[in-house]
DNA sequence: GCCGTTTTCGGCCCGACTGTTTTCAGTCG
């Protein structure tokens, strides 16, 4: 059980007690429980009493709750709490927006517990009458609502692969002999995934045997699945494998528009060739990119995780990450990296313990000295500042100008419309100080919604202050979406794929960057922290010229 | 439920934002 994991147990346990109304100081500790595991630095699972007993907030009950999971991978406590609250209102816990303050109110006084009846009570204007309820929370709800509908059955893309991974190694072990592979969305490296599709050359007889032995595979519910992810597989002759590989990994639009010919092929690249295109790589063929086809640049010019040789936008136990400055960058130093940038939260961001300026000036400290005995990898110093309600950073100009990188993102007041949100990030990218804008849209993918904004007045902006976008590499965000990215490129704009790590585990999410800036063929040349160490200071003193002017 | 003691129980307590209120409650990052 992951840290994650064990802390979400007590996360939930929080979010009941308060639904059935208990104490709020114990509500507190069981959230502070979940705060404190979920950003421990080495396995919670694995410790001894004493060791639990050092941890800030974990006191004799909650060790002795931890402890019971890890023997009994249950906890009665939650169990029985859970048995007392119809399943809907569990479920409804996860819908952002709506704490358990309100679900009480509407399990309790409209007698709501399923998701449908509170879709039924919005759709009949019910929720306005309701004490603590208005016209503006009911429209709120039903965006939220529809949202969170939507999101079910559908697994991030990371999640995704990894499943489809499990399952093909188990495939190929037991059919040793049949081509294997997956397609479809898997193989476009889509960033949200519903479906696994495969495509084999076996029988198919003898694969739904095999595959019905796998565990996780279940096939009682009419559709095949794995570990409730719905399985389509694409049945292909040998020799039509090429083909039917281009064919199935490609969507029906960008499909149509190749025009290929059916015949035999050895491999997908000749598919493409024969038929007069380059080799569009899987990730490429969606049909956002199908204006751009003339810009492709060819395989060998897209980034991939090789070709990244810096990383930018890190935490550290400074504010709300897991590992010191000292131990993420010997992380990074490991990992080949030739350049490393640590960017904690600052003051506003209090939740995450965001830098005040003295504690920022520690760390700057902190930073150089670390650098100077570090012999393969560039420790540089940044932030990533909060961009307030006004479009305005964080710290004073003086402050802002001892670091080397300014990352600016949005954290709070995400409800904005889309006039409002363009507003806000262009005075950021204004900023002569800014130097990468982050996570543009603040989305979570499967959880929250972008706020919208106007990217190509974004990008627009970014082009003409020598500002980057930032494709944050987090698999919950993938935030710039790849599909705006060809518009960046054509107006000159650097992508940063960007780990955005609270963690050492945290660093490599950066493939997941990778996957997504390759759905629109990202080249080299436009990848930020694609450029050496040599370059990356020429960019960073370009960057330090435009606070001089 | 946790903490920190004046060692046996009282205090604990993010701030911004929003929408509902008419001074506050709920939710979020």
């Amino acid at each position: 059980m992951t840290n994650q994991e064990l802390a979400n147990k007590f996360n939930i346990l929080g979010k009941l007690l308060e639904l059935h109304g208990e104490n709020q100081f114990k509500i507190r500790s069981y959230t502070n429980a979940y705060l404190n595991i979920k950003k421990w630095h080495e396995p919670i699972i694995d410790l001894t009493v004493s060791e639990l007993a050092t941890i800030q907030g974990i006191g004799k009950a909650i060790q002795a709750k931890i402890l019971e999971l890890a023997e009994t991978g249950e906890m009665q406590t939650l169990n029985r709490y859970l048995d007392k609250t119809p399943p809907g209102i569990v479920q409804m816990l996860s819908i952002k927006g709506f704490g358990p303050k309100k679900i009480k109110v509407l399990w309790e006084e409209m007698e709501i517990e399923t998701v449908g009846e509170l879709m039924n009570a919005i759709n009949e204007n019910r929720l306005v009458n309701v004490k603590g309820f208005g016209q503006k929370t009911q429209a709120a709800l039903k965006e939220q609502l529809e949202y969170h509908l939507d999101s079910q059955g559908k697994l991030k893309g990371a999640t995704a692969l990894g499943l489809a991974h499990e399952l093909l190694s188990a495939l190929e072990k037991a059919l040793p002999k049949v081509v294997v592979t997956s397609t479809g969305a898997l193989a476009r490296k889509c960033n949200v995934i519903d479906r696994i599709d495969l495509l084999t050359t076996a029988d198919l007889a003898e694969f739904s045997t095999a595959l019905s032995e796998i565990p996780g595979v279940d096939t009682a519910d009419q559709v095949l699945n794995y570990n409730g992810l719905p399985v389509l597989i694409h049945k292909s002759r040998p020799e039509d494998l090429a083909y039917e590989s281009v064919r199935t990994s490609s969507t029906p639009e960008f499909w149509a528009e190749l025009n290929i010919k059916k015949a035999k092929y050895k491999n997908e690249a000749e598919v493409f060739i024969k038929n007069g295109h380059p080799y569009y790589i899987p990730e490429y063929r969606e049909p956002e990119n199908l204006p751009f086809l003339e810009d492709y640049t060819g395989e060998n010019n897209i980034v991939t995780r090789q070709d990244i040789k810096g990383c930018i936008h890190n935490h550290s136990t400074y504010s709300d990450g897991m590992q010191t400055v000292s131990e993420m960058v010997d992380a990074a130093q490991n990992l080949d990296y030739e350049y490393f940038v640590i960017t904690d939260h600052s003051k506003t961001a209090i939740y995450a313990n965001g830098l005040s300026i003295d504690r920022l000036y520690q760390q700057l400290e902190e930073i150089r000295t670390i650098d100077q005995g570090l012999a393969d990898c560039k420790l540089f110093s940044g932030i990533e500042s909060d961009i307030l309600a006004d479009g305005s950073l964080d710290y004073p100009d003086e402050v802002l100008a001892e670091l080397d990188v300014v990352v600016a993102s949005i954290h709070s007041g995400l409800r904005m419309d889309e006039k409002k949100a363009t507003k806000r990030l262009i005075r950021a990218i204004e900023n002569p100080y800014t130097s990468i804008l982050g996570h543009p849209t603040g989305r979570l993918l499967l959880s929250r919604p972008a706020y919208p904004i106007n990217h190509i007045e974004v990008i627009a902006a970014c082009a003409e202050y020598n500002v980057a976008i930032e494709l944050n590499a987090n698999p919950s965000r993938l935030d710039m979406d790849w599909r705006w990215i060809n518009d960046a490129v054509s107006k000159g704009v650097y992508i940063s794929i960007n780990p955005d790590a609270h963690s050492i585990g945290g660093i490599e999410h950066t493939v997941h960057g990778v996957d997504s800036a390759r759905k629109a063929g990202l080249p080299i040349a436009y990848c930020l922290n694609a450029l050496g160490l040599d370059e990356f200071e020429e960019w960073l003193k370009e960057q330090h010229e435009k606070r001089e002017e």
